[in-house]
RNA sequence: GCGGAAAUAGCUCAGUUGGUAGAGCACAACCUUGCCAAGGUUGGGGUCGCGAGUUCGAGCCUCGUUUUCCGCUCCA
């Protein structure tokens, strides 16, 4: 089967069960937007918890916030995202090309650059050694009308950019005639701007409002808040700070079901460390990120490593974990050396100083940051992905199987009566009854037993229990395992112990040991 | 934004040259059965994405529109 054909139907397993739905499904649907359904909060939860633990629980030096998604925007400013996330682009109608407006322009800046220094190139070259460059410039023609034209060009392009006049910045291409690089044509559209961040109003008075952005980032929620969190919580470097939360991102085009989306979840963790140490603690979270991914069990080939060439603007070392999916290696994790540079524009854009005294070198500095970053919803997607599974059977019959890590799977038990009569309905309630406390159980007396089983493996439930007669009898009850189909005999009074020991996030916490 | 495809029951789909909307699965009730997707009876569920047009008559033809999917384009 190829392998858009497995993503096909993992999509529509996905609703199917109550994974994942559209967003506002019976209004047709929302662009790049999914809500999870009955089972997809419980995986969704599971990965959370997975991870929160891993951080929390595992590392003394590690604690949680949940900051508010709403912030000041000018902290989109200190971060570069007011800047980066807003691009006025315009298409060339015959190339069908997409190009940044301003990028246009500033290469025709450079043509104007270039043609002067062609000039005085050439002029240097004529005179040689007695060739005086600035007397140069600022006399010859060709010069001066270039550098006139140049200025005037820049002026009016800062104009525009400064009013975010985007009829003016089409306009200027127009005037200055640039033309597509591929087709060579001028045939141009509209520009217009792609606000990558989600905008809106805060004050309910339309005049007194003051625009602010949905976040398009949980971590400048954790940057902004790092004097609070290390002076209450009298936080030592190296310590870090955890974060799970919402982010907002108006993407272009939206595909692939939920590993881009315009609302998306993020499980973030900053660690601050002393300046200079930061490769070390970089290379240290790099392998520790991989270990928290290969302890699921899905198999080491799914994962590899994308180390950046190109770092951003912040960074001074950048990987990626990436996961097999079925269209390919994509990203899940980022991890990033951030250097100081968050911390040091929120000292610059707060005017408030967010230094650490190191007692141990008797100075103060701005920490350097190593971030691990998760997309639970591409976590989560990459989890379906590795557990969906099309089992053919000995009899010839296939089946569906969600091959779900225990610790995550959204319900750890069903608990089947074999037929409803004769008591086995109550007996099973009963059961269900001392272990919901525990577990999150699912009862089901409909259709036959063969059926019950198939439904359970379909959303992944690790283990079933079958009352039958003899239950009655021996207060023994039949345990099935979803993946061996085995069943074993086992004493009710010894499920609590059997299957805590398999499908708490605790058991799978140690393995990361 | 461009190009292509699609939209009929909860799901997967059929629907002939235009002539009273169908199947399987799923769902509900009852009967029979009882360890890996069992059989029977009955029932609920659709203004065929939306809006016009052509026609005596449109799920089907024409035009428009919306949404989704697949390629491009974009993705610090």
């Amino acid at each position: 089967m190829a392998q858009e054909d497995v993503f096909k139907k993992i999509v529509s397993h996905c609703k199917e069960y109550g994974f994942v739905f559209p967003s506002s499904d019976i209004y047709d649907g929302l662009g790049a937007v999914y809500d999870y359904g009955q089972m997809g909060v419980e995986l969704k939860n599971n990965i959370k918890q997975y991870w929160w633990q891993s951080m929390v629980l595992l590392h003394e030096n590690i604690v949680g916030i949940d900051s508010a998604i709403f912030m000041h925007p000018t902290i989109w400013k200190a971060s570069g995202h007011v800047d980066a996330f807003n691009d006025p682009l315009i298409d060339n109608r015959d190339s069908k090309k997409r190009y940044r407006a301003d990028v246009l322009i500033e290469d025709q800046l450079a043509k104007y650059d270039d043609k002067i220094n062609k000039e005085v190139a050439k002029a240097a070259k004529r005179f040689g050694e007695s060739f005086d460059e600035a007397q140069f410039r600022s006399t010859n023609a060709r010069v001066l009308e270039n550098q006139a034209k140049r200025d005037a060009l820049h002026e009016r392009f800062q104009k525009a950019l400064n009013a975010n006049d985007l009829n003016e910045l089409r306009q200027i291409i127009l005037d200055e005639e640039i033309v597509c690089p591929i087709s060579g044509t001028k045939n141009w559209t509209e520009v217009r701007q792609f606000n990558l961040m989600f905008s809106t109003e805060m004050g309910s008075t339309a005049d007194g409002a003051m625009k602010v952005y949905l976040r398009p980032e949980t971590a400048q929620g954790i940057f902004v808040n790092y004097m609070n969190v290390q002076k209450t919580g009298r936080m030592k470097i190296p310590f870090g700070i955890a974060q799970i939360g919402k982010a907002f991102r108006n993407e272009i085009v939206a595909r692939q079901f939920i590993f881009r989306m315009r609302e998306f979840e993020q499980m973030e963790m900053q660690f601050f460390v002393r300046p200079g140490s930061e490769l070390e603690w970089f290379a240290k979270w790099k392998e520790m990120r991989l270990k928290w991914h290969k302890a699921l069990g899905f198999g080491d080939d799914h994962y590899r490593y994308h180390d950046h060439d190109k770092l951003a603007h912040y960074a001074n070392a950048a990987t990626d974990i990436e996961f097999l999916m079925p269209f390919g290696f994509k990203e899940v994790e980022g991890i990033h050396s951030r250097t100081n540079f968050d911390l040091s524009q929120h000292e610059k854009y707060s005017g408030k100083s967010i230094k650490y005294f190191d007692p141990e070198l008797n100075e103060s500095y701005v920490p350097y940051v190593i971030e691990t970053s998760i997309g639970v919803d591409r976590m989560f997607l990459s989890v379906m992905c590795a557990s969906y599974c099309e089992e053919k059977l000995e009899n010839g019959e296939s089946r569906v199987v969600l091959k779900l890590p225990a610790a995550l799977a959204p319900v750890k038990l069903a608990v089947l009566p074999l037929v409803k009569k004769e008591g086995l309905p109550e007996k099973a309630r009963e059961i269900v009854d001392s272990l919901k406390f525990q577990f999150h159980c699912h009862y089901d007396e409909k259709d036959s037993i063969g059926k019950r089983y198939r439904r359970q493996d379909a959303i992944g439930t690790p283990y079933c229990i079958t009352v039958d007669h003899q239950t009655l009898e021996d207060n023994c009850v039949t345990l099935r395992n979803r993946d061996t189909m085995q069943q074993e005999r086992v004493a009710i009074s010894d499920l609590s112990n059997i299957i805590a020991d398999k499908v708490s996030i605790t058991g799978l916490l140690k393995t990361l040991m």
